[in-house]
This record gives C-alpha cells, sequence and structure tokens, in this order.
DNA sequence: GGCTCCGATGAAAGCGCTTGCAGGCAAGGG
DNA sequence: CCCTTGCCTGCAAGCGCTTTCATCGGAGCC
C-alpha cells in the first residue's frame, strides 16, 4: 500500500502561502476570499492532489452531506428503479446515498438504521409503516430527519411519501367487479412485516365487502415477490379452489407468473380468467396482451423523497403527507367474465 | 428538531464512573477491560441511549468501515442483485455501502468516485474496465484498495471478479452456428462507454470469423438495454436487413423484446427464428419456451466482490483475477436453422 | 490628511473519539 | 516483607477540518 500519507489542508495553505482558515474558507466558502486568493488556493489543491477529509469535515460542522436509506431487497425492480432516481437526485445536491438492504427482516432493519445513523446519516429514508418501535424512536432521539416511502402514515404524523395501496387495490377490485367477476382468488406478497401487501390485501377484501361479498381463505395464498412464486401460487390455488374467474396478483412479478402458468395450461386470459398485477414494471406493457396493473411511480417517489429530505435539511418546510397517483392501467389480462 | 445534544461516549464514561479512555475500550476493544467494568459501561450506553460518533471514530482510527461502490444503473436487475448481495455481505462484516450510480457516463463516474474518496469510503468497487483514467488514478493516488467488477483485466494487472464476454459470447455464436445458422443478427447493447457491451459484440464477429464469415455492418443495432429496446431493434433489422435466421441479443431484455415482436408478428421462435440473450435474468426461464442465454452470476460477482475487498482491508491477500463462471444455458428459443 | 468602517485574513479553540504511554494495584516469587 | 510481573485504567495528545473572534490594511469620507 502507498506509504505516502494524502496531504492535508495544512499542505495546501502552506504551498499557496495563505492560512488553513483561508484555505478552508477558498474551497467552502468560496465568497468570503479574493479572487486571487481562491485561484492561488485552487491552483495548489490542483497541484497537490488535494482530496477533502470528509470524516475531519463531518466532524467540524456536524454534516456528513450523506443520505441513508434502508430498503428492502434492492433487486427488486420497483425498489432497483426507487434507489437509482435517489442517488441521482442527491448527487446532484452533492449528496450521497448511504445503502442497506434487508430481506423484509424488521429486526436486520433496525440494525441497518442504527448502523446509518453512526454513519452520520443527515437524513433516512425507509420503506414502508412496518418498523420496530425502536427503529423511528432511535431516528426521533437522533434529530435525523426521515422519510417513509410507499406507504402513508394514517395518522399523518410522519414524514411520507408514497401511494394508498388499499383504495388502489380497491379500484382494482371494482374493475374486476364491474365486469362481472365475483369469484375472484388472489396471490398475494408475503404479508408478514411488509404493510403494503397487508394493504393491498385488505383493500380487495374491503372492495368485496362493499358488494357484500366475501374473499374466502382458500381463495388466498401468500408467496413472496417473484414470477415463479406466481406460477406456484396459481397452480396451488386451481388445485385448492378452483372455480375462480380472476386473479389478483400482490404485484406484477407474481401476476406474470400466473399468466404463464395460465398460458402454459391452455387457460385463455382474458377470455376464462383476468389476472391483474400490481407496480407496472416494464414488462406489464410489453407482454401480450398487456397486463392490467396499478402503476406505482416508484422511481418518483424515491426521487420526492430525496427532494424533500434535501429541502428540509435546508430548513425549508414540506407537507408531511405527499401522496402520489396511482392510477389503474387497464390492458388486456382483464375482460368481462366468460358467459356474461 | 430536539435540541438536546445526543449524549457523547464522555457522558457515558461519566455514568460508568471510568475514563474516557475506558468507555472507548469498553466498546471498541472488549477484552482489554475488566468484565464488570464493561458492563458497567455497557449499561450507561444503553440508559443514556448513546450512539457513537462515526465520524469522530472516524477520524480518529483514518477507517469508516464503509465501502463505496459506483455503479451504471441500478434499475437495471442484473445490477440490483449485485448491490443487494454486496450490501449484505458487507453488513455482515459491519461494514456499510456507499452507493452512487449513473447512467453510463464516464465523467459522472469519476465524480461520484471523488465524492465517496472524499466520504471515506475504505474500498472501493467499480463496473467494467472503461474509466476515465482520472478514476483510477485517484483511488490509486488515495491509496484505496478496489476492486473491478463483471469484466476481467486482460492485463491482469488489476483486481477483478467478472467474467470473459467475450469468450460467453464466443460460445453463445458457436452454439447458433452449429445449429447451422449463418445469417446472424445483432441487437447489441450500447457499446460507447461500456466494455462489456463492445466485448459481447466482439465475441460474435470473432466466432464468425473463425468459421469464416463476416458480420455485416447492417445486421448490428445498438440500443440501451431494455425491453421495449428489444423489439424496436428487432424491428429495424426486420426491415434494414431481413433474411437473417438468428438473433443475438445484447442481454435477455433485448432479446426477450425481440422475442416478444417476432411472437407478435408470427414469426415462429425457434421453427423460423433463434434467440439468444445473455444475462440469464429470472424471466429468461420462466417465459416460455425459456430463453437461450448466458448465465451471468451477478449476485455471486456482488458478494465476491465485497468478500475480496474485505479480505484486503484484512490485510489477506487475494488473487489479482477471479473469473466467474458463465456457463451457455441452451433453453428453448434456439434451435436447427430451419430447413436443415 | 486623519478617522471610520469594512472586507479579507490569521490564530486558536474545538468537533468526539482512539491510543501510546505511564501509573496503580494485586498477586506471586525470593 | 519487598520487589517484580501483568493486568487495568487514566492522562493527554492528536486525527483534519471549520469557525469564532481579533487583527490588519485600505478605501471612503469630511
Amino acid at each position: 500500500m502507498p506509504a505516502k500519507p494524502s496531504p492535508r489542508l495544512a499542505d495546501v495553505a502552506r504551498a499557496a502561502g495563505v492560512s488553513l482558515a483561508t484555505a478552508s474558507r477558498a474551497l467552502s466558502e468560496p465568497d468570503m476570499v479574493r479572487e486571487d486568493t481562491r485561484s492561488r488556493v485552487q491552483e495548489a489543491v490542483a497541484m497537490l492532489g488535494y482530496v477533502p477529509h470528509g470524516a475531519a469535515r463531518a466532524l467540524a460542522t456536524r454534516r456528513t452531506r450523506t443520505i441513508g436509506a434502508v430498503f428492502p431487497p434492492v433487486d427488486n425492480p420497483i425498489f432497483a428503479g426507487a434507489t437509482h432516481a435517489l442517488a441521482q437526485e442527491l448527487a446532484g445536491a452533492g449528496y450521497t446515498l448511504l445503502l442497506a438492504s434487508h430481506d423484509y427482516d424488521a429486526d436486520a432493519e433496525l440494525a441497518a438504521t442504527r448502523a446509518l445513523v453512526e454513519r452520520g446519516a443527515d437524513g433516512m429514508v425507509l420503506v414502508g409503516l412496518d418498523h420496530r418501535p425502536e427503529t423511528l424512536a432511535l431516528l426521533e432521539r437522533a434529530g435525523v430527519p426521515y422519510e417513509i416511502t410507499w406507504a402513508l402514515d394514517p395518522g399523518a404524523m410522519i414524514h411520507c411519501v408514497g401511494i394508498s395501496h388499499r383504495s388502489a387495490s380497491i379500484r382494482v377490485t371494482q374493475h374486476l367487479l364491474d365486469l362481472g367477476h365475483r369469484e375472484i382468488a388472489v396471490i398475494a406478497g408475503d404479508t408478514r412485516g411488509n404493510d403494503r401487501a397487508r394493504e393491498r390485501l385488505a383493500g380487495v377484501k374491503d372492495a368485496l365487502a362493499a358488494r357484500g361479498l366475501r374473499l374466502p381463505a382458500r381463495r388466498v395464498i401468500e408467496m413472496p415477490f417473484s414470477v415463479a412464486n406466481g406460477r406456484k401460487g396459481f397452480a396451488t390455488l386451481l388445485k385448492r379452489a378452483p372455480g375462480f374467474t380472476a386473479v389478483i396478483g400482490g404485484n406484477d412479478p407474481l401476476a406474470i407468473g400466473a399468466f404463464l402458468e395460465a398460458q402454459a395450461r391452455g387457460i385463455d386470459v382474458p377470455g376464462r380468467l383476468s389476472i391483474t398485477g400490481f407496480d407496472d414494471i416494464e414488462l406489464a406493457g410489453e407482454l401480450p396482451p398487456g397486463l392490467t396493473t396499478v402503476r406505482v411511480p416508484s422511481a418518483e417517489i424515491g426521487r420526492e423523497a430525496g427532494k424533500r429530505l434535501l429541502a428540509r435539511l435546508a430548513g425549508k418546510a414540506v407537507p408531511v403527507i405527499r401522496e402520489m397517483a396511482a392510477p389503474l392501467i387497464v390492458r388486456g389480462t382483464t375482460g368481462p367474465v366468460a358467459g356474461k
């Protein structure tokens, strides 16, 4: 390893023939310093290849210019899109993203949150409302502003940017009911520790109840999000409680899995079976006949969370709740119930 | 905002009735401290809700326990998977991921790298071999160990973990040649600033050349990676230079796009047209008849990069080059050329 | 031309933690 | 019973930067 110690600001100051204080100001408070002094400092910086020492600066300013995000599996395309958008938004303001991910595990989330707070995150982004109570308490105590994404706090007490999963889910279900479907099955996401999945399922029940219908337990199956599980879940439902005319997928991969399995079994979609998803990933629009789904603006959620946090750090007030639109996108996998 | 200042280690020390030094050791060097002293300190920590101040620690130790990663769009599923695996691997060792992403832009990559070095990343993960020369120079100068992922340095001078895109691509092409295909078209990824895409394309040409064949320029189109672009690219090729019997996609989304477009046009796959992809994303195996592709172990690459970096930081030596297997996965989209 | 006022610079005190060094104490050996 | 050996603990000096406060010189004013 290179033994040569990196140059410090003092070296820059010496090379530029100014004091440490002036060198510091030339870099972080440019217009407090005379033009020519500033350029001498900058030359020295370039010559020495000086790179500021973030930890030292952070210690002195009590700011790291870093935002922490704790996400469920970032490999879910929707979180990936949000992560990218968030990172971009932050980079534009000179901030950097500290990312931790977990597998829908509240304890891991707490540990990750603690790690990010220790690292000095100036703000935090979390997903959903299911957390260990200590998680939010920790942030409050440390005085770290945070944004909850995807979900919306019903009490409107904490800063959120997201959508109402329940009402979107109600719209999906109503769409199916309007098409005449009465026998509906659900392949839900894993609802343990995932309030979004829970709300989506609850929305289906709500919509049915509003028309005096019930969702029998055997018509519901929970599966971790993936195409393969969509297939599996569909196959299981078919065996366990056949007779349904529509399947509501907890997200798009699950719905696409169900669709592929139906196709493989020669079940005509949407002729004999309607299918809906949730999220509107790219493939939903590309895979014929097009998946009926809810568009969740995940990249915008990420970007918006970043914007709001930056605004709050700059002392500006932002509305506590930022609800995004989540329109129903009707495509080819839903149609009138057969025989109507 | 809560005005109450967070407790410092000195407060913990006072509460526990020990000196600052002892409190520090109780937390970071537990077995230098007697059992009962340690537990008194820990009680004080719990009571005060003490959270260590990372910047201060970093300043004193010259270590941030943080690894930086600069990735192209993290919303590409393969990078997303690698990011998740990397973050998990690091978390297991008490490290945290500093993530920056860019849109295949070398200047943005350089800026992001500088930002992460300033933040004190103890190590860095980059993707591919296309960089501004300053990027690697900066890391060398700062003495920050780094790993290149996905690609392999032909000179074996820099630490890499990845696959040989060229030879994998050669295998794909040979597979098609073996099936009798001679008229081959390519929907490549955008090769500007993307050495992987370039190598894949070069591999196709190599394999053809080895059998005395050429790849005419009009049979090649470059498109940013996406399903929609796969469709578009395929349509363009069909118009511009029809008569090919096989399409090589630069990655799976492009190949899937081509496949969907072919299907939409009633072209029988693999009867009249063979299609191959690259990466082996989940859908490649799920979408009938199954996409023939190359399996790129992206999550393993991420995990391995983390492992190697941690090992190097711990002073262990690791082989400079870590080549991962990238097997050809033959599925249903490739078959013998029609009429053979 | 002398005085005031202001803008630019410098000196120095931290920011919160780690760590080399030294001191203190108890146990063990002579 | 005194001294050595070792284990814990405490003191204090940084780690590299920011920022208050004081200083200094010069321009503007009368």
